[in-house]
DNA sequence: AATTCCAATATTTTCGAAAATCTTTATTGC
DNA sequence: GCAATAAAGATTTTCGAAAATATTGGAATT
C-alpha cells in the first residue's frame, strides 16, 4: 500500500470516528505529525475525502472536517433508505447458495462480536459494516454499493456517538438482525424491507434524541 | 481557483467528453504536457476522479481512464432512475415559484440552443445538463443532487458518442423536454416521473443499439 | 526455443524547499 | 479610540528532484 493509501484509510477511519471535531481545519503541519508522511500523500487523501463528502476544501484556505447537522443526518438517512431499500430487493431476487451463506457468517460473526465482555468496538463496527454490506451484496449494481459505502461512512458518524452515549440499549439488535437475516432467506421482500427500514429508523430515533450539538472530538 | 481545481476540472471535462480513450492509462509525463502544470495538482485531480470513479487507479501503476462497458451503463442507468424519480417526486412536492421559474428558463435556453444552426455542442450540453439539474434541484437533498451529477458525468460517456454517431434523430427532444416541463409544472408527480422515465429509457435505447465496442477517443 | 536473470529505462510516488496566499499583529494617520 | 495599512508569521499550494517501484529488452542458461 502507498503511503497516500495509507494516509486515506486513517482519515477516513479518523474522521468517522469522530477523533476530530466536525468543522475542524485539517492542518497539514499537524496531519503530516500525526500520520508521519510529508504533504504530498496527505493532500491526496484529503482530495479523495473531499469527493466523498467527509472533508471540505476551500481554495487556498485548505480541508476541513465536514459539518454534522441534524439537517446533513436526515438526508443521509433518507438517501440511504432509498438507495438499500432497492439494493435489498435486487439482491433477494438475485442472490444465490453462496450470497446466503455468507449472510449467515455475517449475522454470526456479527453476533459472536455483540456477545463478547470485551468489546472490542473497532472489530464490531466492522463487523456490524460487514453484515449490513452482506443483505446487499448481490444486488449486482457496483453503482448502488458504491452509494451504500458512502451513504454508511456519512451515518456512522452520527452512530458511533449516540452509541456511546446511550448507555444500556432497550433494543435487542441482535434479534432486530436475526429477523432481517430471516426474512431475506426467506426471500421475503416486502418483510425484508420494511424490517431494515425499521431497523434504521430506530437508529435514527436514537441518534436525534440524544444528537449532541458539541462538535467536541470524541476520542 | 488553484491548479490542481483547473486540473480536475479539465481532466473530467476531457474523460466525459471522451478525449481519452477508455481504459487508457493517464501517464503524468503526458498530463503534465497537455495541462502545463507539474505532477502534484495533476495527482489531486486523479484521486478525486477516482473518488467519482471516472478514473481508476492501482499501487505503483498510476491511473487509468475508467473502462466502459454496456455493463457498467446499463448499472448507471438504473442508479439514475432510482435517485432521479425520488428527486424529481420531492422536488415537485416542495418546489415554489423560484423553482418553476428556472425550469422555465432552463428549458428557454436549451431550446434557444438546439435551434442553433452553428451548433456549439459544448454550450448544448451544459444547457441540457442545466435543464436537467433545474426540475430536480428543488428536492432538498444534498447527496441526491451529489448522485445526480455523478451519474449524470458517468453516463454521459456513453451519451455523447451515441449523439455524434446517430445523425438525424427520428426523436423529438425538444419536444419530450417540454412534456416534462409541462407535468412538472402541472405537479403531476406520476406523470412527470413517466415521461422522465421514458426519456431516458430511449436515449439508453439509442446508446445501445449503436454503441461502438471502439474505445478510441472521440476527439 | 523457452525460461530465468539482470541491467537499463520508464513511471509512479514521495519529499523538502520555494512560491503564493491568507491571517494576525503592529503601526500609522485621522 | 478607530479604521486603514503594512509588516510578520502561518498555511496552503506548487515545483523539481530523489527515491521506490514497475517494465522492457537482452544475455545467459537449460
Amino acid at each position: 500500500m502507498t503511503l497516500a493509501e495509507k494516509a486515506y484509510v486513517s482519515l477516513r477511519k479518523d474522521i468517522v470516528d469522530g477523533c476530530f471535531a466536525p468543522d475542524s481545519p485539517l492542518r497539514l503541519a499537524e496531519l503530516s505529525e500525526r500520520y508521519r508522511m510529508g504533504f504530498s500523500p496527505l493532500r491526496e487523501a484529503l482530495n479523495r475525502l473531499q469527493a466523498e463528502r467527509l472533508v471540505t476544501a476551500e481554495s487556498l484556505r485548505g480541508f476541513r472536517v465536514s459539518a454534522r447537522s441534524l439537517a446533513e443526518f436526515e438526508d443521509a438517512l433518507h438517501a440511504r433508505l432509498l438507495v438499500e431499500t432497492e439494493a435489498l430487493r435486487l439482491s433477494i431476487a438475485q442472490g444465490d447458495d453462496a450470497w446466503e451463506a455468507s449472510i449467515v457468517a455475517a449475522l454470526y460473526a456479527l453476533r459472536r462480536q455483540t456477545g463478547r465482555e470485551s468489546s472490542d468496538v473497532d472489530e464490531l463496527k466492522t463487523r456490524h459494516h460487514a453484515f449490513h454490506r452482506a443483505l446487499l451484496a448481490a444486488c449486482g449494481s457496483d453503482w448502488l454499493m458504491n452509494f451504500f459505502e458512502r451513504l454508511y461512512a456519512a451515518t456512522e458518524r452520527y452512530r458511533i456517538p449516540a452509541l456511546l452515549d446511550a448507555g444500556p440499549q432497550k433494543r435487542d439488535i441482535d434479534a432486530e438482525h436475526g429477523d432481517i437475516a430471516d426474512a431475506v432467506l426467506a426471500r421475503d421482500t416486502t418483510r425484508a424491507e420494511r424490517l431494515l427500514r425499521d431497523h434504521y429508523l430506530q437508529t435514527a430515533a436514537m441518534i436525534r434524541s440524544g444528537m449532541v450539538e458539541s462538535d467536541a472530538p470524541l476520542i
